[in-house]
DNA sequence: TTCATAAGTGACGTTATCGTCATCACTGTG
DNA sequence: CACAGTGATGACGATAACGTCACTTATGAA
């Protein structure tokens, strides 16, 4: 009876909506946020009817679509990062990898670009772990800026710009543009230059799959 | 036969078309864009027929409502900063003017901020302006940023997210916030910490007003 | 004054999307 | 094996948006 189990019934049900979620997913990397529910229940390859078994409204569904791929690169970034101790690097690992993501896995860095800026402020997702991360640096003496907010609106900004600049420019250097970015950033929080450096140097690790397609 | 001129048949013409433009803007800065193109023409105060004299899609006359709001925001910058010297001032100006309009004319501003990251990156309004500016100190040696194009994108993607969370948080200033991250983004591009605070303390000119709402 | 042209207008037939509902298929239980 | 419950399905009527078109009004030239 747990979220895990609920065996069969709810296992049909969960896959019937990762398949809608999907499917809005899909739509949602192309720009497309105007498809018939017919459209996604086709592409989802399950019957008009179930929609609303799930979902009331289109809106309910992309939401919840945005908030499915936000919550699987924010708990991969996490998983990444859980043994990073300089907060400072926390900020940088979880940047560059963000930025990766945008070449790496372009059907959620187009959802999430898409939804770009409405994202920044939202409770849920990269937000949240964001603002913590800059919060421990502060904290943690690492950044110097005044004010959390404020370095967060930068650093989001400059994620979301990043992510479109990195899908209208294909010939760009996807690592080296999310680095000296990062580099950038860390230099404004006021982490010293050559460290900045050293931290935006060091290797990365794998971050696992986040998306529904990637079972 | 003038732009200007025309006479009387193309000032009607042009006034039917800017009724539908800043009709648009208007749905836009609501974050309705999926309204009826009847819904469209009776704000505008047009009749139904005449859309299509002047749109043949919906998507044809948001993109010209977008375009419109940018390039009157683009151009009252472009005149206000026309008499400034040091490009870095120039980049300061129109950076905490652009801040401040979040709040002064929240129609434009919204309307930027949904089309958001689209914005960034297209070859009309605001983008090309601060491309513009930033290569220009870059040039004449005011900032040291290596590379102009990821420089634009932190610029950017700060003025977008900055309006986002001026919209989010009313209770913030407006005017306190946008100059503390105009002088991050200076000093991040290589101007000295105290030169980068003077230049964003000096005051501002006014801007004219911007929407075809403002006549 | 008369005519030609350009733009404005809204009613109307067409098309597309919606959301419901009766029915079917699957699952687990007694 | 029969039965109850839960989800899946797609056809269907209702609704809404679309885009055209025949007509009116405004403009400017002859």
């Amino acid at each position: 009876m747990a979220a895990i189990a609920g065996s069969r019934l709810d296992r049909r049900k969960a896959r019937t909506r990762a398949a809608l979620i999907h499917a809005a997913q899909t739509f949602i990397a192309e720009g497309k946020t105007n498809v018939a529910i017919l459209d996604i229940t086709q592409t989802a390859d399950v019957g008009m009817g179930s929609f609303y078994n799930h979902f009331s409204s289109k809106d309910e569904l992309f939401q919840a679509a945005v908030e499915d791929a936000l919550d699987r690169h924010g708990a991969a970034l996490d998983e990444v990062t859980h043994g990073i101790d300089d907060p400072a690097d926390v900020f940088a690992h979880s940047f560059r990898l963000t930025g990766r993501l945008h070449r790496r896995h372009p059907q959620l860095s187009k959802v999430i670009l898409n939804n770009g800026l409405g994202l920044a402020t939202s409770e849920h997702g990269l937000a949240p772990r964001a603002r913590r991360d800059i919060q421990s640096a502060i904290q943690a003496g690492r950044f110097t800026a005044g004010d959390a907010e404020l370095a967060f609106v930068i650093a989001a900004g400059a994620a979301l710009c990043l992510g479109q600049l990195l899908h209208t420019r294909p010939d760009r250097d996807d690592a080296e543009a999310t680095d000296q970015i990062a580099e950038d950033l860390l230099r404004a929080f006021g982490v010293p230059a050559d460290e900045a450096r050293q931290i935006c140097r060091r290797p990365l690790p794998e971050l696992r799959c986040h998306l529904s397609s990637d079972r």
